[in-house]
DNA sequence: CAAAAACATGTAATTAATTACATGTAACAA
DNA sequence: TTGTTACATGTAATTAATTACATGTTTTTG
């Protein structure tokens, strides 16, 4: 494996709303989900294809127009089983690409017990990280001499404080 | 051109700062720039090599112990060049990898003219981004109701603004 | 009605990135 | 001294992702 594969599973879940196009879905990195991950169409086109393949979704025609014959896509059993599987599994607190945002995206009940679980984890997982950038402030920062010695890194580290700590804030608010 | 390569970059900002192994720069990702990047020993290896070709680098070996010899690695003025060049560019707001973030890193003088325009324009880009989110929940949350019935949305859309908020208050803070 | 914008679907070429494979040295601690 | 951890450097195989190429239809707007 060279990578999760996560745009898979938003696939699934946006199918799991509902039939949708590969234009649709391609769309939908353009609003709500653009927010936190990327996808062309170049790259959703052929996935289709392989997930079909692979049995997690399927997909019918219909006519449009004349001529034009759009393809939507549906969801399958094996698909929302998979799709499921990877909400349940604990998330990553990557920096860049954050899939327990991308999880939680996901979860339409706000009064899920999975929806519970996650958020007690990545809590966890959030302030660990959080007091481990508060440990290195201090430890490469400790006066206004070295955080102006090295302004840039000074602003960055404080910016990650101010990031983990406005998600830990927003966690404790769901 | 497939991506922007901003690992290049990344390396040159670290090899300004000082002579570095590829040992050594792997190990950058694992602390500070692991806050906002990542990479692999496997994909700075071959850059490295690829770097020297371009003229970016070169490297000096440095004998340790009895058998080792390491390689050092060195910006040359063309590779200096080529990293103030891309500090100057304008950084897009990148939901994923932060590219103003990354060039931030690299900035000491809290004076530094590069700084204020930098932090000036992305400032815009930010409060801009900002106020489209607002609009966005406005938009699609109006009431209790619709937070509800499809709560994981309405959270990640609220962790875009917090988000965003504290990004465009951190940026004003610089 | 004509033009423009949005809809719609793909492939090809290239580059970026991850995971796994592969090997060996040096320093340090028990 | 022996085992473990950290240092050190690569390549190979695979997958992910971007950019560019390619084409055509439908809807909307002026």
């Amino acid at each position: 494996m060279a990578q999760k594969n996560r745009l898979q599973y938003i696939i699934l879940g946006l199918l799991n709303i509902g039939s949708k196009t590969g234009y649709d879905l391609a769309k939908a990195f353009d609003s709500d989900i653009g927010e936190f991950w990327s996808a062309n169409h170049s790259q959703i086109y052929p996935l289709l294809k392989k997930m079909e393949q692979d049995e997690m979704i399927t997909h019918h025609e219909i006519q449009v127009g004349q001529k034009l014959v759009k393809k939507s896509y549906d969801i399958t059993d094996q698909g929302k089983k998979n799709f499921h599987e990877w909400l349940e599994e604990p998330s990553e607190a990557d920096n860049s690409h954050d899939e327990f945002i991308l999880k939680l995206y996901f979860i339409k009940d706000a009064n899920s017990e999975l929806l519970e679980e996650m958020v007690v984890s990545q809590l966890e997982l959030r302030t660990d990280k959080l007091s481990h950038l508060q440990d290195q402030l201090a430890d490469k920062f400790p006066d206004q001499a070295s955080q102006q010695a090295n302004y840039g890194h000074y602003c960055v580290l404080k910016h990650a404080i101010q990031r983990e700590s406005g998600y830990v804030d927003w966690l404790k608010g769901i």
